[in-house]
DNA sequence: TCCGATTTGTTCGTATGTATG
DNA sequence: GCATACATACGAACAAATCGG
């Protein structure tokens, strides 16, 4: 799959996908793509070959090489044939993902769609990968979990390329701040607002924050995490926020709270306030390492109200997380998008969850 | 239209539509045709490869360049417009699965196909009805894990009818005994065994077995655990085997435990063997829940390796299973299986995956 | 209408890599 | 292990079509 000739097809393939290319533009001259990528004419006109056979270009001599008219061309075969809705999301097999999923393939077929699956294991070039087949292959519809939602995305391009092509999409979870498309969320912000405010009314004082800043949802609790701080008027200690992101997420939380459990002093935490139940689990191993006890010496919060939060001796209180009714919401919206494509819009709006905190036993008021 | 290559073209167009070549027969190679025509080898590949991307001809590197067999190729016009693999298992989102599925989408969308998947939650009726949907869409392949495998299955027609149209299939975890297809499993006999085997070993000889018979695991699992038994001389119990099924495994085991530690006699169970890691989280929290100690009033092995195995306080003694490995194998026979639809035969072969005694802490040796 | 620069089309030669039998 | 056959890649040359001036 490295080949050369492969490199320069994908190329070509991207920008056309792209939308940096439209349809009857003139592409490069293969003097200029020998140049640009360093490769034989030989090589590039296989490459180029290959992609007129495959009906994306065509070539005129003495004129050039120009972009096919496809995407009209084909929509047809598809139209009622298919009825397959992609799914996007960072990792379908972790945590609470396959709740998500399961809720929205349930729906969609029972509604005559079926689902088609990538994962981008959070990385925007496996998200761009999947955009493009997703655009090639005329998907009747797209749902999608961004991918490192707090960061610009290298692939917006690929997203207004498909509402160019009028292929209905909405993003769970969270949502590229550039694009504000229709979306599923919850409410993230007060999600760790009552996080904090449960262990701030319990009598804590010293809580220490972990979050995943590389989605939005993470700067959110973060955010509400602080403003509970606030509205409370409990002086915050800059040392209680440990920030990490995914290549992170296995080693330096954990070492972080070592750390901070280590030097017994008065500012040592008596509560923690948990990115999610994945991590609080991870936590918990560690406090159970140092002979601590959950929730008589340390109280913790998870988010999300995963299985995990029910597997463990000590069950977590959490923040609810609809996990299957927004999967199933979905479903619903996005074929209610596919439909109304040729009516007028405006009726589908996008729907914000309102997070409810779960309270179990692993936090516990503080005595003094 | 005088082009070297084209009448190297027309000349094998001519033998195959004269039936000088016939279907699946080998046609002259590239050297051979230079020599022929006095042409370069450049020359003979662009007449061949022109011949190919028509579907004339296919070409095996290695083996030579053979004339296809253009009946069958109408049907499909596969050059890049399908490449879905449909991926059958019992749940999408539970345990293990989503590990499994993770393994196969990642082997198959390196490799260009994407994955559709359905969850037929473990009823014939659904898996009938995806069933109709896979041959109906013609797929590439379908990955299959068998539904309720430890009973007759209504719906071998259909998957014989995959077989007639020359759908490539494969079942994983388990197979219909009916079918003899080509499969990936472990030796569920064999597991069982080592579970039992480890709890002789450590001196138990009161070991009560949870087994799900609904699925041919199970009840290889059960028989590897009478074999433990007959193989180390111990008498066995006969109310120490509990058998249940997908609709009773939410209270029939938990009750069944609480039951039999209820009674403190000497036949108390001093060991448990779990059908899987899920089945053993639930029973641990029945023994906190009567104040007993894992490992110390009482041992237990899960099965699985699944993340739940090292999720509690008590890190489970368990049976590794392959998962994702499963899954990538499953993405790469299917694939060896459709790339070989219309060649022999033969090289493509089951994989039986030999399980693995995962020692952690929930077992304990016995003491008097 | 023709010219010349550009661009694709056809053809040759050569070399190395990799799969098959 | 070896010969065979296809796969990929480099280079070069000339032909034919297009397009702006």
């Amino acid at each position: 799959m490295e080949t050369k000739y492969n490199i320069v097809k994908q190329a070509i393939m991207s920008k056309i996908l792209d939308g940096t290319i439209r349809p009857n533009q003139k592409i490069s001259s293969e003097t200029e793509l020998m140049n640009e990528f360093n490769v034989s004419r030989h090589t590039v006109r296989l490459a180029i070959g290959d992609l007129v056979t495959r009906g994306w270009l065509y070539r005129t001599q003495g004129a050039g090489t120009f972009c096919a008219d496809r995407l009209h061309n084909e929509s047809n075969t598809n139209s009622d044939s298919a009825k397959t809705i992609a799914i996007i999301t960072t990792y379908i097999s972790d945590y609470i993902f396959p709740s998500i999923i399961r809720g929205a393939e349930a729906y969609l077929s029972e509604n005559g769609y079926h689902v088609t699956l990538f994962s981008t294991n959070n990385n925007h070039d496996d998200e761009r990968k999947f955009l493009e087949k997703v655009i090639s292959r005329q998907f009747d519809g797209v749902i999608v979990e961004p991918t490192r939602s707090a960061f610009s995305n290298p692939n917006i391009k690929y997203y207004l390329n498909l509402e160019r092509l009028k292929i209905p999409y909405l993003m769970i979870n969270a949502y590229y701040d550039e694009l504000e498309p229709i979306s599923l969320t919850m409410d993230d912000e007060k999600g760790g607002f009552l996080q904090t405010e449960h262990l701030i009314k319990q009598g804590h004082r010293n809580i220490v924050g972990f979050f995943k800043t590389d989605d939005i949802q993470g700067t959110k609790r973060m955010k509400g995490y602080l403003k509970a701080h606030r509205t409370y008027e409990v002086p915050l200690n800059p040392n209680h926020i440990i920030t990490y992101n995914t290549a992170e997420k296995k080693d330096k939380p954990t070492e972080e709270l070592r750390k901070l459990l280590a030097k017994n002093n008065q500012d040592t935490p008596t509560a923690i306030v948990c990115y999610n139940d994945e991590l609080a689990i991870n936590l918990l191993d560690v406090i159970r390492g140092m002979g601590l006890k959950v929730p008589d010496n340390i109280s913790i919060v998870g988010y999300d109200d995963s299985f995990l939060s029910n597997v463990s001796e000590v069950k977590l209180t959490t923040v609810e997380h609809p996990k299957s009714e927004m999967g199933k919401a979905a479903g619903k919206v996005i074929i209610d998008l596919i439909k109304d494509k040729n009516k007028a819009e405006g009726k589908i709006e996008s729907i914000v969850y309102e997070p409810k905190l779960i309270v179990r036993n692993s936090t516990k008021e503080l005595k003094e």
